[in-house]
RNA sequence: GGGCAGCUAGCUCAGUUGGUUAGAGCGCUACGUUCACACCGUAGAGGUCACAGGUUCGAAUCCUGUGCUGCCCA
């Protein structure tokens, strides 16, 4: 028999397993047949498809893991199991580092270039990160069907996606609208609010004196109003103040003086000046506001300064008199709040900006000056004109671009929509009836707060990358033109738009005709929206719109992995197009696991630098390291936090990442001065340095834990011999005779832990199933169960049965780790194959085992294994040998010296513990001179009581008798406290009166427990004091 | 400003319907390598369960408030 090696080798178990696996395709899926259909259940999943901007993280690491945990588990359990793999062009993200790169390699915009390049060019990304990303989830050991791998903007989801819109717009959902929106100048295109950040910069507040026009006699000559864009005015259609601006301020005060009285003492002299400060305003400011409130009402006019045009003065509830000089400017093509002013007075919008971020022709002498350089222009010029009031410093929350970090500037523009109100009703009926399942519940809320909304979904974006809207436009022909040119086609439909003219919807590549009527037909410049496509991914991949087999068979799916923050983004949308296109919700549940933080709790991110590699991982501690590390991490309510250090790859020392050091492009390692370069290494000579991967201890548990199942396999290996593996059940419990205690408690323990894994991984609890198997695996499989076996192992007549039930054991410890580190239970499987092929599982209905553990069958214990009593009286064997292993410690004994061991228990349990004398011998090297209800120990023995057992280790001249007395009656110190305390419990008070019976008889008996053993504790202290030196 | 979550050992986290003498892993301390594994074994130390009130015979657990941290939405 071939001695294994003594420590696992992950990166050749990897490599083995891997193509083992692809050899055999065992992750592919085929629909069910006719046959199998209602016989065979369907696990189905799809990949939350990671987008090719750039390479895997570590949450895609965790999010990916606990697929698979589902997955591989799944397909145990004879589930016909499809996870449907994949990846997302993530238009604007995708688009905004290639043209970041093109700008900063070659000084090339992307109009520079052109649009054919420029997408060429984000192929060629996309192909090399599609291929990383990928290779990424198989050396992370993902079990995808790799055949049906599929893009969000491949040929099968392209047509899903105009099918989708043309059925949307086809039900009048899609309409065309004027819409504020996020522009990014510097990509030229609009963003969602979603991919807005905000950040505090340091700005101004600029006052500035605008002059109503002809002012009469008592009235205001002017109005100050205050803005952070100075450059606004020149879109300024009108200036507000409130309507009613004396009961603004009572309302401001009633709500300030209520405040006030609620809050705490040392809050209130701040609420008290800010109350001051609102009667100052009363005195001083609101005459004022009345009469221009008057003056609005009227239809008076103010002059913008600089250009001098005139604009209104209205009334608005949007201008706060508590605030500012109680006026404010309306900029309705440039603000948001003022957009809705304008909407609701009728007022202009005027445009004032060009894509580009440049000023048009509308802002007259600053056309075409960018924003920065016209506001420090207005600035100058309204000083000159002594239109410059005041100017503040002030902290300003400026919204910025998540795609290229520039500023946001609100931006009318014609925009493709869909209208969410009738689609986002089944959505939400979906979650509120119970139908889908959102895992954990809190969820459900922002799911529903967020579709309750019913906000339209604005889908165009001004893109190169992506889906092309498929719409053309068409003016000057009769709509029967168009019902000649596309008779017989239903894969076309058309509306008119609001000019005359007709908007043309096809769910085919193109029209197939360049002009009608010698009208020429033009398709819309713009691509959708990339959440469109993701939002079809669970029934695009699987074919639709065609009814493939794929789809009636792993359509709806049964789960969705993902974490909470795209639960609106990606999942609601889902829900939404999954329901609209084929009628059904597009999975059962959805399971959302936490978020992955570094040590300071940030989310990681590459921006940051504060992120890890999965591969640095999988190379340096094996991926099952990294699978095991992230399951037991994923836990229910907290996000998981990451101390991530560096480790030098010279001298292997670990150095912790910090703010200060994360960024670094090359880092000296402080012990042995050696420099190494970082994920940020960009010139050359950083480049030839040898790489310091990002690590974190917390995956070294996993790397220990697969040695250990690989050294446990060593052990039960290198004791086969002879063995002729069969029927193990059956071999191990023997014929006839009893089996031995140790055997009984296996199965029992393994019937147990199969039951608790199978409940934990249905309810998503990853962490409770991996912490359930690695304590069973290690603390009682190994630590326990494989010690017991040495000494039988020994004994030629208990030999072949423990044998046999090592290998029971083994196998099925290996089959229900299978799923979460599935390449070291492979690799022990492949050699459990060679070594006892002819073993037979209960489970494997008289079958020999599969030829790769991914296909084996899960372990099914009945439940009549499950004995609780064995399970309790085993419990008493280890407490017994944790005492004496106890005494040992305590009293310094040398691990190999052997001592007598007198145990006193009472007759049933003396009973009990009389087979595994042997054992007990075995494992705490003592000799054991009584066992019985009436053994007497040396006077002064050093002892221990547990579970009714008095445990005592004779020492002899061994024994420190100053120091165990002295140990002893601190112990008999504390429980003394701890009797009286219970005591006083039981006796006064109203706790026998009031508590369950069953508690106070619990309280009961562990107060007779705690009484029993604090007089044996005082009685052993008073032979110790009589021995000499005590 | 609104919503959600978190605060338990040096670190990272468990802790079920209230019944505890509050647990795990890592780290730390001591001892131990022919006998599967030092990526190991045995033992130990280490906690005012963020704070303040309340409910209860009994609170880490339930209620109210406060503080700090993170996330989502305006």
């Amino acid at each position: 028999m071939p001695e294994l090696p003594k420590h696992y080798d992950h990166r050749a178990a990897q490599a083995r397993c891997r193509l083992l696996w692809d050899a055999g395709r065992l992750w592919h899926a085929e629909p069910l047949t006719a046959e199998e259909q209602g016989r065979v259940p369907v696990f189905s999943i799809v990949i939350p498809p990671p987008n090719v901007t750039g390479a895997l993280h570590l949450g895609h690491a965790l999010n990916n893991t606990l697929q698979d945990v589902l997955v591989r588990t799944r397909r145990m359990q004879g589930h016909r199991t499809l996870w449907m793999p994949g990846t997302d062009h993530a238009g604007i993200a995708t688009q905004a580092v290639v043209e970041k790169r093109l700008l900063e390699e070659e000084r090339l915009s992307r109009h520079d270039l052109g649009r054919e390049k420029l997408v060429a060019r984000i192929w060629a990304w996309k192909e090399q990160y599609e291929r990383q990303i990928l290779g990424q989830l198989r050396d992370l050991g993902a079990s995808c069907d790799w055949d049906r791998t599929r893009f969000t903007l491949d040929d099968t989801c392209a047509l899903a996606v105009r099918t989708a819109f043309l059925g949307l717009f086809r039900r009048r959902l899609v309409r065309r609208g004027k819409r504020l929106v996020n522009w990014d100048t510097f990509l030229q295109t609009a963003v969602s609010d979603d991919e807005v950040f905000h950040e505090e910069v340091k700005g101004h507040f600029w006052h500035i004196r605008y002059d109503v026009v002809d002012p009469r006699p008592g009235e205001p000559a002017s109005v100050v109003v205050a803005t952070t864009r100075p450059e606004t005015l020149l879109g300024d259609t009108a200036v507000a103040v409130h309507p009613e601006p004396a009961r603004a301020l009572d309302a401001a005060e009633a709500a300030l003086v209520a405040k006030r009285d609620a809050a705490a003492a040392r809050e209130r002299p701040a609420l008290d000046a800010e109350l001051e400060s609102l009667a100052a305003r009363r005195r001083d400011l609101l005459p004022g506001l009345e009469a221009l409130a008057a003056m609005a009402a009227a239809g008076r006019r103010v002059r913008l300064p600089l250009v001098g045009r005139e604009i209104p003065l209205v009334a608005d509830e949007w201008a706060k008199p508590e605030m500012g000089s109680g006026c404010v400017k309306i900029t309705p093509a440039h603000d948001v709040n003022d957009h809705e002013v304008a909407k609701r007075r009728g007022l202009p919008m005027l445009n004032i900006l060009l894509p580009d971020g440049r000023l048009n022709d509308a802002a007259g002498p600053y056309a075409g000056l960018t924003i920065p350089k016209a506001r420090t222009k207005v600035v100058a010029d309204l000083e000159a004109a002594g239109a410059l009031v005041q100017v503040e410093d002030r902290l300003i929350e400026l919204a910025h671009s998540d795609r290229s970090k520039t500023p946001i500037e609100p931006f009318l523009a014609d925009q493709w929509f869909i209208r969410m109100d009738e689609l986002a009703e089944p959505a939400l009926e979906a979650v509120r009836s119970g139908q889908l399942k959102i895992v954990p519940e809190r969820y459900a809320k922002s799911y529903l707060d967020w579709l309750s909304e019913k906000r339209d979904w604005p889908v165009s974006r001004q893109l190169w990358w992506g889906h092309r809207i498929p719409i053309w436009h068409v003016e000057g022909v009769e709509e029967a033109a168009l019902g000649r040119a596309f008779a017989g086609r239903d894969d076309v439909a058309w509306q008119p738009d609001d000019a005359g003219g007709f908007f043309i919807c096809t769910s085919a590549e193109s029209l197939g005709i360049e002009a009608i009527d010698g009208r020429p037909l033009a398709q819309d410049p713009d691509v959708l929206d990339t959440w469109f496509s993701s939002a079809l991914w669970p029934h695009s991949t699987l074919g639709w719109p065609a009814a493939t087999p794929e789809l009636a068979c792993f359509y709806p799916g049964t789960a969705l992995v993902t974490s909470r923050d795209i639960l609106t983004l990606w999942v609601a949308r889902m829900v939404i197009m999954g329901i609209f296109d084929t009628g059904k919700l597009p999975f059962r549940e959805v399971s959302i696991h936490p978020k992955i933080l570094d040590r300071y709790g940030e989310t990681m991110s590459k921006s940051k630098g504060n992120g890890v590699d999965p591969l640095d991982v999988i190379d340096a501690l094996g991926a099952d390291a990294l699978r095991f590390g992230m399951a037991s991490l994923a836990t229910e309510t907290q996000d998981v936090r990451m101390p991530v250090e560096f480790q030098c790859p010279s001298c292997e020392a670990r150095l912790e990442q910090t703010t200060a050091n994360r960024m670094l492009r090359r880092i000296e390692c402080p012990k042995c001065r050696q420099p190494f370069r970082t994920q940020w290494a960009k010139d050359e000579a950083d480049l030839a340095l040898p790489r310091g991967p990002a690590l974190s201890e917390r995956f070294e548990a996993g790397r220990n834990f697969s040695n250990k199942l690989w050294n446990a396999t060593r052990f039960v290996l290198m004791n086969l011999e002879g063995f002729q593996a069969g029927d193990l059940l059956a071999q191990a419990r023997g014929a006839g005779a009893a089996a031995a205690l140790e055997d009984r408690w296996l199965e029992s323990r393994l019937a147990s832990v199969t039951r608790s894994v199978n409940a934990a991984t249905d309810g998503s609890r990853f962490a409770e199933a991996a912490g359930t198997l690695y304590a069973f695996a290690w603390d009682e499989f190994c630590s326990a169960y494989l010690e017991l076996c040495k000494a039988r192992l020994a004994d030629p007549a208990a030999r072949d049965r423990a044998q046999a039930m090592l290998l029971l054991g083994l196998d099925t410890i290996l089959r229900l780790l299978h799923p979460l580190m599935p390449f070291v239970t492979e690799e022990i499987w492949q050699h459990l194959r060679e070594v006892a092929p002819g073993r037979r599982l209960p489970w494997d209905g008289g079958q020999a085992p599969a030829d790769s553990i991914m296909v084996a069958r899960w372990p099914q214990p009945p439940a009549d294994w499950i004995d609780p009593v064995t399970e309790e009286r085993f419990r008493v064997f280890l407490d017994v040998i944790g005492a004496i292993r106890e005494i040992r410690s305590r009293q310094n004994v040398p691990p190999r010296k052997e001592v007598p061991v007198v145990l006193r228990a009472p007759a049933a349990t003396a009973g009990l513990l009389e087979p595994m004398r042997g054992a007990i011998e075995a494992m705490t090297a003592v000799t054991i001179r009584g066992l019985a209800p009436d053994a007497a120990g040396a006077p002064g023995a050093a002892t221990a009581t547990v579970a009714g057992v008095d445990v005592m280790v004779d020492l002899a001249d061994l024994i420190d008798v100053a120091a165990e007395a002295a140990r002893l009656e601190k112990e008999n110190e504390k429980l003394a406290g701890l009797v009286a305390a219970k005591r006083a419990k039981l006796e006064g008070g109203s706790f026998a009166a009031k508590a369950p019976a069953a508690v106070v008889e619990k309280e009961r008996a562990q107060l007779a427990e705690m009484e029993d053993r604090l007089a044996k504790g005082i009685q052993t202290l008073a032979g110790l004091r009589a021995r000499p030196g005590g």
